[in-house]
RNA sequence: GGCCCGGUGGUCAAGAGGUUAAGACACCGCCCUUUCACGGCGGUAACACGAGUUCGAGUCUCGUCCGGGUCACCA
């Protein structure tokens, strides 16, 4: 093993730090028992998506919970894939759900806690420091395998159709090289990788408690992977084994993509003589293409991206809290016992999560969203609004900042009492919410109810403006409407027509369904005496003698036609 | 193809050998109602398949099928 030594001395002769040292820098935690620490570990390649914000939430939950750290750190050793804004693209996505890490990176350019540095691109010195280890212990050797070499081998290899595919055994081929053939290759410049010299049987098996899938047994790795890629950064496998040792990550939450390459990772533990952590691996977030679940992609779903709920204006605790229902389903449950509690307060578990990945329900989404914005007050309604269509709705944001005051006059009708109303289930549709308020919104599109001919609605409506008096208090308002019923063959008695329908036209429901169109031109709007008192006379007439001329002209068409 | 993970209603899911197989969303119906809502009640609908273990299997074992993941100097 005297070449080993060697060797090492050749390749790490720059080298100025040791293991123990590194040790001594990042001691132990000082943690109460049963505190965890995990983190998120993206690389900046992207943009955020759902399935990012899930992992992040959950492993941010575990530390949480149990009076842990949750730490962020930045996996950029791929320079290739790199993103331009993939640091703050990250630190965005994860901000606006008010994901903040107590340690790691937490801004562009600012680092927080001792464990650091906190990206990967930073710590070379580290990981050259434990390879140089494994060099001397004869656990890694140099590979001057060409791209041109490794594609020979893999066509060499489906030639054979061998079962196991990769670098190992006969196939890798620098792993037997001397050491006087390492060195003159080396210090003729050639490029080389280090490989991990595997000591792994593929009879053999490793197991793995995993948190969420249970026990998962796999063959031993036998391949010979890359930990340095020619240009001296690590490659994932060999950062996390050093990373997470370093830092001292107890619960390592993370895509369950990564279970394939478990063997490698306990391997690498073991050989570095670092405790393992625990393994936390979650199910993707699928959804339903051609009537078969598939993960979440980036490319083909953009509804998964982060900034879709961003422009949709959905809050942020309605994507938090439906996120918790796909976690822990005993959470509903939870919410309804505890109506008014914050999410911070329902005791998560790991063990609750479900080893099937779950499909993505908008429709879902959106009722629990309804739910929780029909406790929140016009003003806050309104305050929430404005920031969202400042951004994605500019028209709707000066009309409501035009006049705030009546705007919360909107967002206050049927709402702040015991049965709020549940129309909103996101910032987008509010637009849709209020327009018939606004006279640079509203379009008219009337149509009498399917029920009520248009003679009926004329004469309802006609009727109506001869009593209609804008000041009146809801009960006379009301006892007006009723008092129309029964000259045009209507009951003011919704009761009564149940009992025997053929005997009237409608009921007091149906005139109020005339009116209500006429007015607003929708069938469904919050308390009609409210919106009318805010719409005021001048407009409420206007309209409904618009809709009479509508009505007198649809007629006409019906009749020619 | 090798290795691995998963498979209870349309969706999310309770369920740790004995249950009339919860609940939520969606859908449908009814009720309440001075309009629209809110709410209440009820309904449709599921253990992928086949063997085995057992007095008894959604729960344990094996096989099959289906779905997903992974086999890079990407993470």
């Amino acid at each position: 093993m005297d070449d080993c030594e060697k060797l090492a001395g050749l390749l790490f002769s720059d080298l100025t730090v040791s293991p123990d040292e590194l040790e001594q820098k990042y001691p132990p935690r000082n943690l109460p028992d049963g505190a965890r620490v995990s983190r998120f570990a993206p690389s900046p390649t992207g943009f955020m998506h759902m399935g990012n914000i899930f992992s992040a939430f959950i492993s941010k939950l575990n530390a949480d919970i149990t009076g842990g750290v949750f730490y962020l750190r930045i996996e950029d050793t791929d320079k290739k894939r790199e993103v331009e804004n993939g640091i703050e693209s990250i630190l965005d996505g994860l901000f606006a759900f008010g994901i903040v890490p107590d340690e790691g990176v937490v801004g562009q350019n600012e680092e927080k806690g001792g464990y650091g540095p906190y990206r990967q691109s930073h710590r070379k010195e580290i990981y050259r420091c434990f390879a140089k280890e494994l060099v001397k212990k004869g656990f890694a050797y140099p590979c001057f395998c060409t791209e041109d070499d490794l594609a020979g081998m893999r066509k060499a290899q489906d030639d054979e159709s061998t079962t196991t595919k990769g670098y190992f055994g006969k196939w890798a081929v620098c792993r037997s090289l001397t050491f006087d053939e390492q060195r003159s290759r080396i210090l003729s410049g050639a490029p080389f990788v280090l490989r991990l010299r595997s000591d792994g049987d593929e009879n053999k098996k490793i197991t793995v408690r995993d948190l969420i899938k249970g026990k998962i047994e796999m063959p031993e790795n036998i391949q010979d992977i890359v930990l340095l890629k020619s240009d001296g950064i690590p490659t994932y496998h060999f950062a996390h084994a050093v990373d997470d040792h370093l830092m001292r990550t107890t619960h390592v939450v993370r895509g369950d993509e990564w279970i394939a390459s478990l063997p490698v990772h306990i391997q690498l533990f073991s050989l570095l003589g670092f405790k393992p952590p625990k393994y936390v691996h979650i199910s993707p977030i699928m959804k339903i293409d051609n009537g078969n679940k598939r993960k979440l992609s980036k490319r083909k779903d953009p509804e998964l991206a982060v900034s879709f709920y961003r422009e949709q204006g959905y809050p942020t605790e309605s994507v938090l809290e439906y996120l918790m229902t796909l976690a822990n389903s005993n959470f509903e449950d939870w919410r309804r016992a505890n109506p008014a509690e914050p999410l911070s307060r329902f005791p998560f578990s790991i063990n609750k999560m479900s080893p099937s990945g779950a499909v993505f329900d908008i429709a879902k989404m959106n009722d629990i969203s309804k739910n929780i914005i029909s406790k929140m007050g016009a003003d806050e309604i309104f305050e929430k609004v404005s920031v969202w269509a400042r951004e994605f709705d500019p028209e709707l944001y000066m009309l409501l900042s035009d006049n705030p005051k009546y705007a919360k006059s909107i967002f206050s009708i049927d709402r702040g009492g015991t049965n709020p109303r549940k129309d909103i289930s996101k910032w987008s549709d509010v637009r849709g919410y209020v327009e018939y308020f606004y006279p640079a919104l509203y379009k008219s599109g009337k149509r009498p109810p399917e029920s009520i001919t248009a003679a009926d609605a004329r004469a309802i409506l006609s009727k109506y403006l001869e009593v209609y008096g804008a000041d009146d208090e809801k009960d006379v308002w009301f006892s007006k409407i009723k008092g129309l019923c029964e000259p045009l063959g209507f009951t003011p008695n919704v009761k009564e027509f149940k009992k025997n329908p053929s005997a009237f036209k409608g009921h007091v429901g149906d005139v109020s369904a005339v009116i209500r169109m006429a007015v607003t031109s929708r069938a469904n709007t919050p308390d009609l005496h409210a919106v009318m008192a805010l719409l005021g006379e001048r407009e409420v007439k206007a309209r409904i003698n618009g809709a009479i001329d509508d009505y007198t002209l649809g007629q006409h068409c019906a009749m020619s036609g």
